[in-house]
DNA sequence: GTGAAAGCGCTAACAT
DNA sequence: ATGTTAGCGCTTTCAC
């Protein structure tokens, strides 16, 4: 493979005239530049961005770790990653972690071993074993999505406590006074936060909270539909189901449809993420959206600021949200 | 940031042997090398695997093109691909390309560049300009899932067209003789193959081919919505549906049970590929199971075998597929 | 078993 | 405006 050198040779000047007329063409004479791209056309060079990057010390690399890139809202939030980071020079290397602890340190070793600058993280989880603080005190990372409020980065997330509470209220209004919970995963401060806007709903309508109401979930479609079986069959059945997310929404609304209820009729289903297939499901769900690119574009934009040491302290920026109204929600049934 | 050399001098060795006992731990003496781990985390070394990946030529890295990361079916590829490269010592840098040539020779480049030694397409579509072909008259690359069958390298595919033509002959079991077909992009080999399976299916049914039964698509909830719209709204209406693939087919449903059609009674719908959301569908779609995660652990131990030159002409694997029989589909109505 | 030294391909002072 | 040269951190002969 051609290297500076060949080039060089061929074009008669110095490495140090290709290397500049590469990386800043103003400061090299017209007649050499044209003569420098000739010779490098004509050996077929390829830089070795292995070597620019040793060398710079900076890789323009950013480590994203997402949970799970099938899920549909983080594929929203990796495009917007994307969009900034090729606005600015940045490569994604997009990891995909499964939760697993391995290979999101192993992922995380890339910014450790210096071949990333930096690294987002979309779980509420530091992936560091501590050491990587720079200049500012600041971690190189930003912590999106599912966050947690510790650590010196920044954190771009939702006010999920208020959309779940404005769920909550939407399914008030409706006249629903028993309405079950179907949870995320226990580890998750999102499931955290959206019980704790669940509350404050009832806490404002004079309802008092009853956990039994309260089921357990892990996000998934199979959780979602397990939860509905033993929803409907409850001899005190709830009137409305608010989900943590759109999966569980739609795995509870296909339990609930084998069951014979009628939605919403019978019973009202209400989810969270606004995922695309929530727009498809039979009744459309009700559910919270988020502004998905906009997290990755936020929480790029500012991981490169802490890289480029442009940033002192972590800011933690809260995103909006915004409750759709569909079929799956409607007035609840008198009994 | 601690380097090499801080260790060798903290251990009182030479670089070469504190390279060695980190690399070759068997060519030091036990002594040496405790001297050794001793000094490393004494001095917090974590080696510049930029340096490293640069002097060695090797950089264990894999650049794998996803259209996108938020279809199901290419997340669990993916999840097969991490599997092979971790057991490998490889790493896989993703890329969500979104289908955008821009991006996807941005992320080529990685391997022209020496950030990458090979790189695994999922589109049919081969992004190298060319020059990058190795000694053994491969390139470092391989197709996978959508594939074209030209070029230097391996390929790893379904057989589509015998998979489409299962299909259909499911549904002329169950007595449709007029089966709408919702396609994929035009663009798309996969779709060539699987009209023609449908093609082989009807002939040997004796069927004539009907090209007013062909309705446009391109892989989306919303193309399966509109071309479901459009079906439920023909005078001669066809029993059944056969969809390229699961989100079709689940749009497709929605606007067949808006228009008030009851499925499968009065038309039957079947998808392709057997994505989570299919079995929690009203009613649960039949569809063609891939073995997604294996399309993945194939591509990356073949892509691994082409970079290390242990392949000298370019494999074209073909995995099996599995008809998933559900409550979408069902005996024709009796006209 | 260990050390000295060369050099991977490139950038960035510094010199001209 | 261009050339010379010294490394970046590491691996790898080649001596000893």
């Amino acid at each position: 493979m051609a290297n500076i050198r060949d080039v060089a040779d061929s074009a008669g000047v110095s490495v140090a005239t290709v290397s500049r007329a590469l990386q800043q063409p103003e400061r090299v004479s017209p007649k050499t530049r044209t003569k420098v791209m000739t010779a490098v056309d004509l050996v077929g060079y390829k830089p070795n961005l292995m070597a620019v990057k040793f060398r710079s010390g900076k890789t323009h690399n950013l480590v994203v770790l997402v949970p799970t890139v099938a899920n549909v809202f983080f594929a929203r939030v990796i495009s917007g990653m994307q969009e900034t980071a090729a606005e600015l020079g940045y490569s994604i290397l997009l990891a995909n972690t499964l939760g697993n602890p391995d290979i999101e340190s192993h992922y995380a070793k890339m910014v450790s071993t210096s071949q990333a600058d930096g690294l987002i993280q979309l779980r509420a989880l530091n992936p560091f074993d501590n050491s990587m603080i720079n200049d500012n005190g600041l971690l190189p990372m930003v912590n999106a999505c599912e966050v947690i409020d510790e650590g010196n980065y920044p954190t771009v997330s939702l006010d999920n406590r208020a959309a779940a509470k404005a769920m909550t209220e939407h399914l008030l209004g409706l006249g629903h006074t028993r309405i079950a919970m179907i949870k995320g995963p226990h580890s998750s401060p999102l499931t955290q936060d959206r019980l704790l806007g669940y509350k404050d709903a009832l806490n404002d309508a004079n309802i008092a909270f009853d956990d039994s109401l309260l089921f357990p979930g892990d996000f998934t479609l199979q959780a979602g539909y397990n939860a509905g079986v033993t929803i409907a069959q409850q001899a005190d059945r709830p009137t409305a189901v608010f989900c943590e997310n759109d999966e569980t929404a739609i795995g509870a609304m296909q339990a609930l449809k084998q069951a014979g209820l009628r939605i919403p009729e019978d019973i009202s289903v209400a989810g969270f993420d606004d995922i695309a297939f929530s727009a498809f499901c039979d009744p459309p769900l009700t559910t919270i959206a988020q502004p998905a690119e906009e997290f990755g574009q936020t929480a790029v934009s500012l991981l490169i600021d802490v890289i480029n040491g442009k940033i002192r302290k972590a800011p933690k920026v809260i995103m909006p949200f915004e409750l759709i109204a569909r079929g799956s929600t409607g007035p609840a049934r008198i009994v």
